[in-house]
Parts: C-alpha cells; structure tokens; sequence
DNA sequence: CAACTCAATGACAGTTCTGTGACAGCGCCT
DNA sequence: AGGCGCTGTCACAGAACTGTCATTGAGTTG
C-alpha cells in the first residue's frame, strides 16, 4: 500500500509542485493550505509522514507541530518543516518542537524526497524501499511478512526464503539448479526435484487468496516470478 | 545507562569539540580519524548513534556509511553526516545511502546536538525517556512501568529489558542471537534456547490480562513483536 | 495419435523447531 | 536460616516443516 503523505503548503504553485512530485514518487498526497484544517485530515486519516511549512495561515507550522505531537494516534508521524529562514534559532526551535527534519527554502523537490526517504528508512522500513513489491505481492524481509493483496500471507521458513529469492530477481528465469544453490545453498544435497515440490508449496500459499498464479513454469529450463 | 555516540572526524580540533560537546550532554563518546577503526569499533559496540564526517581518511564517509547499513547489526544506528560542502548532489548522494541527517559545516555544536536529539527521539524513543506505545501496551523506562489497555503490568528485570528492545524495534523481526547480545549483552554465554523461556515469560506478562497475542513466533527466524 | 519428456500432486515418514513444566541456583530481605 | 522472586537449563511432547517417491497429468515431437 501507498504510503500516505499530507503536505501542509499556502503557497499554490509551491504546494502544486510538491504534490506533483511526491505523486511522481508513488505517495498517496494529502494537502491543505491551512493548519488547522491539517490537524482535522490528520486526525482523521493518519498520514505516513507530513511535510509542513513553518509560515502558514491561521495556525503557525510550528504550533500545529506541536499539537500533533501532543496528539497521541499522531504523535510518531514523522514530521518535516519546511521554512524560508536560514536562521539557526528556527532550526533549534523546530527540532526541539518535534520536527524530525528541516528543509530550507528554495530547495528542489528531489533533495526533500531524499530527506522523506531518509526518514521514512528509519520509521516505517517496511514503506521506505526495504520492501519488495511485485504486482499486489509484498514481501517486507525486516518483518518476515508477505502480502498478496493486503491479506497477509503464512509462509514456511523455505518457502519464505524461496519467494524472496525470486523477488530479488522478478522476471527472471531460474534453474532448479540456481534455486537450489541460492536457496537451499552451495553445498546442499537436495534433489532437483524438490524444488518442484516447493514451488508448489508457495504458489498454493500465495494464491490461495485468488488472483493469478504468480510463478511461471518454463518447461526445461525452470521457474519464474512475476 | 548513557547512550553511547561514535564519531569519526580527522580534524582534530572539531573532534576535540565534538567529544566535549557531547560528553558535556552525558553521551558516552568513542570516536576515531579512521574510517577503517570506525567499523571496527561499531561492530565491537554498536553505538546508538554515528556522527561521520564525509571527508575521511582511508575511507570516505559515504563508504563508511554504506558499509554500516549492510552490516545487519548495524544497519539500524541513525547516522549523521558531516560535510564542508554545500553541494546538493553530496547531501542527495549521503542521504541515498542510508544517513539519517546531515549538517553543513560551519555549524554549532548546539545545532549539532539538537539534531541528534530529534534523531534519537525518533529511532530510541526509549534513551529519551520517551513512553513507547504499540496498540493498547505502553512501556514508560523512565518510570519503569508497563501497561495493557492500562491495566498495569508487573515484569521482571530481564522480562522488562526484552519488552524495551522489542518496543524499540516494533514489527521487526529479532533472532536469538539478537536478542541475546541485544538483552542479555555482548559477553553473555547464555544459552540461545533462553530467550524461549524469557519470551514465553513476557508473554504470560503481557498476555495476562487478555488480548491477543502480541509477540509472533517466527519459525527458524527469531521473533517480532506488534 | 503414440511415444516420450517433464511438471504437478498427494501421501508420508523423518527431521527440525517451539512451547512448556520442572527444578536448582542465586541474591535479597526479614 | 528460611522464604521469595527471578533466572538459566533441561528434557520432553507436540507442532510445523521438509525431502522423497510414486502416480497422474500436460506438453512436445515425429
């Protein structure tokens, strides 16, 4: 699933940008010109993270930065201040407040996707890339889950291991001999054959919630995923 | 127990600052000009958190960095990047490969400070003092105190120990030998079937006054909690 | 279509891994 | 000393997972 931003911007051609890219980017965005409003949407749907500019009207950033952390569904969303002023004092003070990043003014969209990306890495690993996606199959490695379609997905050690090698690979095709090297490992005396028994394993398991088979059989020469 | 901060700077007199700065904070400092003794020193105790000047001696920063990440017992210490240079492709470049935060120099160490803090907030809500909640459980280390659906909840040293790193590290994953050196300590001989019986404990504790089961089994892996 | 090759399946027995209860040792307090 | 709470280890039972095999089924070729 897209991870949700909410960007909280009263400059129109500012805020058109960023929305533009971050879309770019794969994000779900929210936006809102106005603070309190930006509390409002955030309390009603938990943005991923929030990129809140220090100067805006009714609220300022920095109050509305403190009200969400004093919100407790809200108070983890990783938080990112934008503002025009350079001066050192600002910083501190909206560090201190709670932000976990700040972005002076101008910037270019790609240095505060960057910095998003840095902070989502270390909040929420399973939405900053760690996480591999295929079609409507996830497979977070750090949280050993797999998802097919949002539902998650029961896998055994092997064939856990199985499908993240595949994933690591989409599209490709591999041999039974691949599989069992990578897989299994070098000095493995498994039988070929067995990996015919695996992959069925893990083509019951995930498309038991329906969907397409997701692994393409490649008569002599081996399997595929995607 | 303080946390404990690595730098690596070869300018001798900003290091000479920095570890004063820091030890005045109550940081526990280890630092080193050599981006080669870096590593070694961060696999020997993992520190809570590295400040990397990107120019180094034997390795630059950025390898450094990218060297930790791939390190699994490291790859989650939040990183702040140090650089004279103001370029955005360097900071684009540092904080693609895996800083958490960088800081421009000239800067002041009060700067500096306050950005590590909003750094540690964020990945070690617990050396903050921070309440740490998942769902309906709540783990408070300043007060040493645990709750379910606010019922309080008696542990044990070692229990309570296990609950913070799991809370530290919601959803992730942990083996044994994790866990073991993450709980117990570096230099423990405990015996890795152990944590079995402590996670069986904390599940007891925790699952006491009913609910569902927060801590899953993870087969051949280790566990997870959330 | 027949022969042949390769893949899918179901069954199964062996292996590996986890959950548990029991227990002894330790440090602390009374 | 005796009681108490906490810990680490062990042994055992049960659950989960795996590799193999025999059989069935699908695809290919002449």
């Amino acid at each position: 699933m897209a991870p949700t931003l909410l960007i909280v911007e009263d400059d129109p051609a500012l805020a058109e940008l960023l929305v533009w890219s971050f879309e770019a980017e794969g994000y779900k965005v929210l936006q809102t010109p106005d603070g309190e409003e930006a509390l409002l949407i955030a309390a009603e749907t938990p943005p991923d993270a929030i990129i809140l500019d220090w100067m805006i009207e009714q609220l300022s950033g920095i109050e509305v930065c403190r009200r969400l952390r004093r919100h407790p569904e809200l108070a983890s969303v990783p938080i990112i201040m934008l503002t025009a002023r350079g001066e050192e004092e600002d910083r501190i003070r909206g560090l201190e407040t709670g932000a976990d990043d700040y972005v002076t003014k101008p910037f270019s969209p790609r240095e505060l996707i960057a910095r998003l990306a840095a902070v989502m890495r270390r909040t929420r690993p399973a939405l900053a890339g760690q996480t591999m996606r295929i079609e409507d199959l996830e497979l977070d490695p750090v949280a050993h889950r797999v998802r097919r379609d949002g539902k998650e997905i029961a896998l055994g050690p092997t064939e856990f291991r199985l499908l993240q090698h595949f994933m690591e690979r989409p599209g490709r095709v591999l041999s039974r001999g691949q599989l069992v090297t990578g897989v299994w490992g070098h000095d493995s005396d498994i039988e070929e054959r067995t990996v015919d028994v695996q992959v069925k394993r893990l083509r019951a398991a995930i498309n038991s919630t329906g969907g397409r088979d997701m692994i393409r059989t490649v008569r002599s020469a081996g399997y595929s995923l995607g």
